[in-house]
DNA sequence: GTCTATAAACTGATAGAC
DNA sequence: GTCTATCAGTTTATAGAC
């Protein structure tokens, strides 16, 4: 409800009935309705963090490592929609706050990874040097957070074979090779 | 306001005191809230249209059409960052109303264009057949709508000079041709 | 065209019965 | 653990004086 409304528009009471319960009642399970949000997002955090680190550890060729992070980049559409939009739609509103300064924390550790490993790919001779990490590493992070407002899950339309092509264009571009 | 606090979050108190007038005589200007949404949005919408048409309808190689079709996406940014956070982060909300319709209809139609010129340039055989037009549109429209989340705009960094880098990495990719 | 004043509804949160 | 009942504050919007 926080993802589709935004957090101010959605009332206590909606998320009371949500669950049918009274407004009153919730305050039974929860302080605030900020701690609700806080629930939703520190855990989010914590285990998208805890799964890049183990991507990037592992023993993995650099342009595998690249492919894997945008694999699970999507994964998160899937897996966790609702902490995605709200991060994307208030992130900048919450992590003013000093209790949402986890937000800031780690979207900068995750931003640090992956640009590591586009640098790796560089000195490595793989990856051109002209290209700007930084850049690279916000058309990824851009193009997962927006394929949430149009992705939706079927059988036949899995979110794996978006991130495959989504990453071959990034490493590979449209363009035929060769024509001028 | 409305993009950098929400239009729910944003009061018509706050509107009045930001132009140095009481929330009453805001009524004198407006009928309602969404009447200052809706003077906001449909402009933004009718002048995106207008200039994707003539860039579209140009006498301009293929390629050369998504560079400055690109730059325009980007020059958004620049000119109207508050219009093109509210669509992107109440867009779906407002969509639901009848009123902001044409938030759709804008939408389709732009969609439109942009896959049109790609499989143009697929039939002249300068984009690979495999790329899905969707896919590419959509991870441009998303690196143009993220952007605005981390572009501040200083005199030696412009929007046009990312508009740059990013299409360059779309249609070249990022690997080092023949390696492996 | 802006003001004062206020209506009418809604908001997050609390106290205490059951 | 949920309820009733309600507080105190805020919200959009209106009516009428100046």
């Amino acid at each position: 409800m926080f993802a589709e409304r935004g957090i101010k528009a959605t009332t206590v009471r909606q998320i009371g009935a949500s669950v049918g319960i009274l407004s009153g009642s919730l305050y039974h399970h929860f302080g605030s309705k900020f701690d609700l949000v806080d629930a939703i997002l520190a855990d989010f955090c914590e285990t998208t963090m805890a799964s890049y680190s183990e991507i990037v550890a592992a023993d993995d060729d650099t342009i595998t490592k690249l492919r894997r992070m945008t694999g699970y980049a999507f994964s998160l559409i899937g897996d966790n929609p609702a902490a995605v939009l709200m991060i994307q739609n208030e992130g900048s509103m919450l992590s003013q706050q000093s209790r949402f300064q986890y937000l800031n924390t780690t979207e900068r550790k995750v931003e640090t990874m992956w640009i590591d490993v586009v640098r790796t790919g560089v000195k490595e001779g793989r990856i051109r040097p002209d290209v700007d990490p930084r850049i690279f590493y916000r058309i990824v992070r851009d193009s997962v957070a927006g394929s949430i407002r149009w992705y939706k899950p079927t059988p036949n339309h899995k979110i794996d074979a978006i991130a495959e092509e989504v990453i071959t264009i990034l490493l590979n571009g449209i363009l035929v090779p060769g024509k001028k």
